[in-house]
DNA sequence: TAGCAGGCTCAACTTCACCTTACGCTTCGA
DNA sequence: TCGAAGCGTAAGGTGAAGTTGAGCCTGCTA
């Protein structure tokens, strides 16, 4: 039988991305590592992880162990606390991943909810940008994902991950104070805003594939002058008057509206889908939590 | 983290239904398994097991911990053969259970077939009695199991496990050649048999169930006279005109027909259902085993 | 009531697997 | 050409795990 801790090696290795790294989150030395991982390679006859300047990578196989290794890793944590349970021992932590503009606006009430409710369990809050996160959940490093589907961006396999929709945030136009778009009778189409300055994420940031294959959609071909992931810094740029964004609705909704203004795009609504992910047979505070974050969706568009 | 090495010693335990059995199972000493549940229960804090006279059972707590510890070991097992199977070495092992009669009827002929498709890979066949079994399963001791239900027995929990009906199999009454029921022109009511002296298994096997739940529909009690689980011996004393008995259709099916005779009840239609089970996610020769059975079935009633 | 057998546990000993330290190799960038 | 980052190998110490042997409890039996 393989050894669960040579299978926690190689996830460790796979999620920080280098042997050394991994060691420095285990608390071992990158030899240790080295050593079990090989044991692992020698006993299946076959590589995991090609290892390179700059870190390792998983070789195919190395992949089809780590999604073992991880639904393992979880079991084992969910087990854990399952019996704990049984004994009477309530779970006190609840790890939970979520992408910044999340963490930022969807999570905070949340959070200040959940902690009234159950102050007894230590939040641990990670950042994590779609699409990854999913094997951290699976192995249990994180107990709850917030994430979410930008259009044009296909939805990761959640294997034997539970994922729910909490939310669909559609994404506005937003305009400076003044711009002839924000204040014309119709709402605009992209066609009408070609010649303009687009503020958006670098390509290959999701907002930006919702972007170019909504343009594509309509035929035309926008132009990005400012690259930025953030949508605070979207939104002063916007209120500097330096170019025009699009931004999810419950962003605007958490900010002081002077200075610019929002507009849905005519033809194509455009919007993000946020989602939560855990483990099908999740620790106990985690139902609670997905209820909370229910309710704190409702109310982030009303 | 739990040590998954201690989990397999509660999950050994749980299923060999005692310490030393499970030590010489997994060829080590009794003290040795007893130091490692010692250790496990200290490091939850509860007890896991009840020690006793004839053996050991599981706490509440234990039995929870045996359902996780079960997923955990076969995800073990199955990503070595996910692993070794990229490495192109295919699975040479497969192992069967199915419960006494399927074993004489069902899987031989299935056997035979999977045999000389797939030469390469040995079969192991165990005997194993329902509702049993599905933690074998689980834990990849088996990989796949052949189980039935009998009506007014409830189907166990199937947990994560994927399981499939390959076969409806009517329950036959079977008299003595010569017997006034076998040659009346309507089917017989379980009402005109009540003074016969019936042939089934004893109380809590299944058939017994079965038989018991059908004569408590049509509101009468009958006699067994004889026990036994087996239907060759069932058979061999309804020849020997020493009582009648329900029999399974594949069963007759299989026996050459003198001395005896079969019809369905009247009204109600008693049958046994027939399942496969394996985990979600099988090593690669059981789908094409659960086709082979699910064509052996087809056959086993026509 | 004593003896016995099955099953679990305790204690001392031994072994071996794992981790660490120290050193060497390769690759890439300054 | 040097240095840094990353990985591999070798040698050595330590602790965990298994074995042996003895003891305890319980239920059966003479």
């Amino acid at each position: 039988m393989l050894d669960a801790n040579r299978i926690r090696v190689l996830v460790e290795i796979a999620h920080a991305g280098s042997i050394a790294a991994a060691a420095e989150r285990m608390s071992f030395t990158a030899p240790a590592l080295s050593q079990q991982l090989a044991k692992l390679e020698h006993e299946l006859g076959c590589v995991l992880v090609e290892r390179g300047r700059g870190g390792a990578r998983l070789t195919e196989a190395g992949r089809v162990l780590l999604g073992y290794g991880e639904r393992v890793l979880g079991e084992l944590r969910d087990a854990e606390t399952a019996v704990r349970a049984i004994a009477g021992e309530a779970p006190r932590r609840l790890s939970l991943g979520a992408f910044a503009s999340a963490g930022k606006v969807l999570v905070p009430s949340a959070l200040a909810a959940f902690g009234q409710a159950q102050p007894h369990v230590r939040l641990a809050l990670f950042d994590i940008e779609p699409p990854d996160g999913y094997g951290l959940v699976a192995s249990g490093e994180l107990d709850l994902l917030i994430t979410h589907r930008y259009p044009g961006v296909p939805l990761p396999d959640a294997g034997r991950l539970h994922r729910e929709q909490i939310l669909i945030d559609p994404l506005l136009l937003v305009l400076p104070e003044g711009h002839p778009a924000a204040t014309a009778d119709a709402d605009p189409h992209l066609a009408d805003l070609v010649g303009e300055e687009w503020i958006c994420g670098a390509p290959g940031i999701s907002n930006r594939t919702a972007l170019d294959s909504a343009a594509e959609t309509e035929g035309v071909h926008l132009d990005v002058a400012y690259e930025t992931r953030d949508y605070e810094v979207t939104l002063a740029l916007v209120k500097a008057g330096v170019g025009i964004g699009f931004v999810p609705q419950t962003i605007l909704r958490a900010e002081p509206g002077a200075g610019w203004a929002a507009r849905p795009l005519a033809g194509q609504r455009p919007a993000r889908e946020i989602y939560v992910v855990h483990r099908s047979r999740p620790p106990a505070p985690v139902p609670a939590m997905v209820e909370t974050l229910r309710r704190s969706a409702r109310r982030a568009l009303d």
